[in-house]
DNA sequence: CACCAGGCAAGTA
DNA sequence: TACTTGCATGGT
């Protein structure tokens, strides 16, 4: 299976999706980012709720609300002890160096740019390759537990494969194109729902639970 | 009741 | 380098 056709058996699946990572401002997507790590979306909509109900919107806000105030605000979303504390680094960091505007972060060179994020404690390859993604909109494709999971799945790739391996692989295969790269990674997602955690071989539902024949028959697993 | 969700850091070997 | 563990709410 070859990526690009995979993306194309999957937009033809799933449809348009558009800018599947809703923002109102870059900084948003920093900080969903954060949240989203280890969470559902949906919880983590809540916390960016409570945190524009009370419009804390930029670095400054978040460095300026009290730490206790903030693991509240974002609890919905999980792990807000560290969570909050990594949201406070990030803010002082770009406050500190940007001036708090993360426009100026972004304007940097991409290689740049993911070397910096990688620096911030709380921020990891996943988290750092999303921002690049979503929020600077450079191409930097991002792969996730579910393309790992996916990829290996199909046997495309070891299950043991690197991070940096996994991406090298992919890019490879799809044309370098920034809506290519949101799009890929966004149905990416929708299928990974549809995976069993594990190799269950009794599973026999993927890669979809639901009645798709489509995908059934483009895709073989178990 | 169990399991999972758009990971990361720190520790161990 | 590669593996383990803590972090934790809310949905199914």
């Amino acid at each position: 299976m070859n990526s690009f056709k995979l993306y194309s058996i999957l937009k033809e699946y799933f449809g348009e999706i558009g800018t599947w990572w809703p923002k109102d401002t870059s900084f948003e997507v920093v900080v969903g980012a954060v949240l989203t790590q280890q969470s559902n979306w949906a919880n983590v909509e809540k916390a960016l709720n409570n945190l524009k109900k009370i419009s804390i919107l930029t670095p400054k806000d978040i460095v300026m609300v009290p730490l206790d105030d903030l693991k509240k605000i974002i609890k919905p979303s999980g792990f807000y002890n560290q969570k909050s504390k990594r949201l406070k680094e990030m803010s002082e960091y770009i406050l500190e160096f940007y001036g708090g505007d993360v426009k100026l972060l972004f304007d940097k060179d991409k290689k740049l740019l993911r070397e910096e994020l990688l620096k911030i404690k709380g921020v990891g390859k996943e988290t750092a390759d999303s921002i690049i993604l979503y929020g600077a909109e450079k191409k930097e494709f991002v792969v996730d537990t579910y393309t790992k999971r996916i990829y290996s799945r199909l046997k495309i790739v070891e299950q043991k494969i690197t991070y940096e391996d996994l991406k090298n692989h992919i890019i490879n295969e799809i044309p370098e194109d920034l809506i290519i790269y949101q799009e890929f990674h966004g149905y990416i997602v929708l299928l990974g729902k549809n995976f069993c955690k594990k190799n269950n071989p009794k599973c026999g539902q993927c890669p979809l639970n639901p009645k798709c024949d489509y995908l059934k028959d483009n895709i073989s697993l178990c």
